[in-house]
DNA sequence: AAAGCGTGGTA
DNA sequence: TTACCAAGCTT
C-alpha cells in the first residue's frame, strides 16, 4: 500500500483505539493469498476487483482455482471484455451464482470502453458497474485505491455485532453495524484495514468456536466480556423451502456426442449448458409420465437412484433417463450434440455434471 | 424490499 | 442426515 507521508497529509481525526490494535496485529498475522499485494506492493485493481466478486458468498478455498485460471485465460480486462460469452461462462462453470459472471463480463466490456480499460477511483462509479454493489464498490476503493471506504461484508458484521453485543438480528441490524463500522474505520491504511477486519472474521472471530484469546481486540469486546460472543450475530431464522422434482434426457449418439442445450440467460443457472430438463415442480410428478417430456423418440431407461442436488433456495430431486441414438441423429431446435472431448469446454454447472457423469455410467 | 440466486465444507 | 455457513447483487 502507498501511504501519504506524514508531511502532506492533513490532521485526521484520531482512529478509534481499535483500529490500531487491528493493524498492528495484520502487520504480523496477514494472510498470504493470490490476489493480495505483498507489503509495500502496489494493488491491481483488476485482481482486486475479480477476487471480489469470485468471494461474493464464495469461500476463499473454492476461490482460489478459480481466480488462477481467470488470470491465465484473462489476463487483462480488456482481455476478458473480449473474450466469448461461453468462454467465461464455461471458466465460471462449478462457483455457483451465474449471474455474477455475466456481470462480471458486462463489467469488463464497460471498463474497457467508458473507462479505457482502467477502473475508476471512485465509489459511484464503481457501483454504478454490473455486479458491483455497496461491499464490492467500497472493498476496490479501499484495497485497490487505499481511500477511505466503509467495508462491510460477512466477516465485518460478525466482528463488529461480537464487539458491540448487538442483539437485533440481521438483516435488521445492517444500518446499526454500518454506523458502528463508520465510526471505527481509520482514516489511513484504509486497504489494510479493510483486510484487516476481514482476516479477523476469517481466521479468529468464526462463526463457532472463535479464538478470542488471539484477538487483538479482546479487550474491547462486549461479546468476549459477557462469554455469549459466539451467539452473535444473531440471526432471523430462514424458512426451509419445498423439494422439487424434475426429470432430465441424457442422450449419447453412436458417436459419442452428448444432447445438450443453453439455459435462458436469466433466471436459474441462466446461460449455462444443461442436458435436457422438465420443469422442476414441487409437487411431486408421476414418472411414468416423465419420458412424455424426452426431447426425443428414444428407449429412454431411467438410472437410480436421482440426482440430490441442494440450491440456495430448494432441494432438487432429478431422475436422469438416458437412452442411445443412432448415428446421423439430428438435435431438435434450439439444442445440439456436443463430442464427448468438448464437454470441458461447456459451461456445465454442478447439477448437470452429476447428471452427465451418473449418464456415462451408465451407458 | 423480500426473494431469487450455487456450491462445497463442516458440525 | 440435516442445517448452517462463506469477502453479496439484482430486481
Amino acid at each position: 500500500m502507498i501511504k501519504p507521508s506524514a508531511s502532506d497529509s492533513k490532521p485526521k481525526p484520531a482512529s478509534a483505539p481499535h483500529a490500531a490494535l487491528l493493524l498492528d496485529w495484520y502487520d504480523q498475522a496477514r494472510r498470504v493469498l493470490p490476489w493480495r499485494a505483498l507489503p509495500h506492493e502496489q494493488a491491481d485493481p483488476y485482481r482486486v476487483w475479480l477476487s471480489e466478486v469470485m468471494l461474493q458468498q464464495t469461500t476463499v478455498q473454492a476461490v482460489k482455482p478459480y481466480f488462477e485460471t481467470f488470470l491465465r485465460l484473462f489476463p487483462t480486462v480488456e482481455s476478458l471484455a473480449s473474450a466469448p460469452t461461453e468462454q467465461v461462462m464455461s471458466a465460471w462453470a462449478g462457483l455457483g451464482y451465474y449471474s455474477r459472471a455475466r456481470n462480471l463480463h458486462a463489467c469488463a466490456k464497460q471498463v474497457s470502453t467508458q473507462y479505457q480499460g482502467e477502473f475508476p477511483r471512485d465509489y459511484n462509479s464503481l457501483k454504478a458497474l454490473p455486479g458491483i454493489g455497496d461491499y464490492t464498490a467500497s472493498a476496490i476503493m479501499a484495497i485497490a485505491f487505499d481511500e477511505r471506504a466503509v467495508v462491510v461484508d460477512g466477516n465485518v458484521e460478525r466482528v463488529i455485532t461480537r464487539l458491540f453485543r448487538i442483539e437485533q438480528p440481521l438483516p435488521l441490524s445492517k444500518p446499526a453495524i454500518k454506523q458502528r463500522a463508520e465510526q471505527l474505520t481509520p482514516h489511513e491504511r484504509s486497504g489494510d484495514y479493510a483486510q484487516a477486519m476481514m482476516d479477523l472474521g476469517a481466521t479468529l472471530c468464526t462463526p463457532r468456536s472463535p479464538s478470542c484469546f488471539l484477538c487483538p481486540v479482546r479487550g474491547h469486546c462486549a461479546g468476549n466480556k459477557s462469554g455469549d460472543e459466539a451467539t452473535f450475530p444473531r440471526k432471523l431464522p430462514k424458512k426451509s423451502r419445498e423439494t422439487r422434482y424434475g426429470a432430465a434426457f441424457m442422450c449419447l449418439r453412436a458417436d459419442g456426442a452428448v444432447l445438450l442445450r443453453t439455459r435462458p440467460d436469466k433466471g436459474l443457472l441462466g446461460g449455462m449448458s444443461e442436458i435436457p430438463t422438465t420443469h422442476w415442480d414441487a409437487e411431486a410428478t408421476d414418472p411414468t409420465k416423465d419420458t412424455a417430456h424426452a426431447p426425443l423418440e428414444l428407449n429412454w431407461q431411467q438410472v437410480l437412484p436421482p440426482v440430490r442436488h441442494v440450491f440456495t433456495h430448494f432441494p432438487l430431486v432429478l431422475r436422469v433417463y438416458i437412452a442411445q441414438a443412432p448415428l446421423g441423429t439430428e438435435a431438435p431446435e434450439g439444442m445440439r450434440f456436443t463430442p464427448r472431448q468438448a464437454l470441458s469446454g461447456e459451461a456445465l454447472p454442478t447439477i448437470m455434471v452429476k447428471a452427465i457423469a451418473l449418464g456415462l455410467d451408465n451407458l
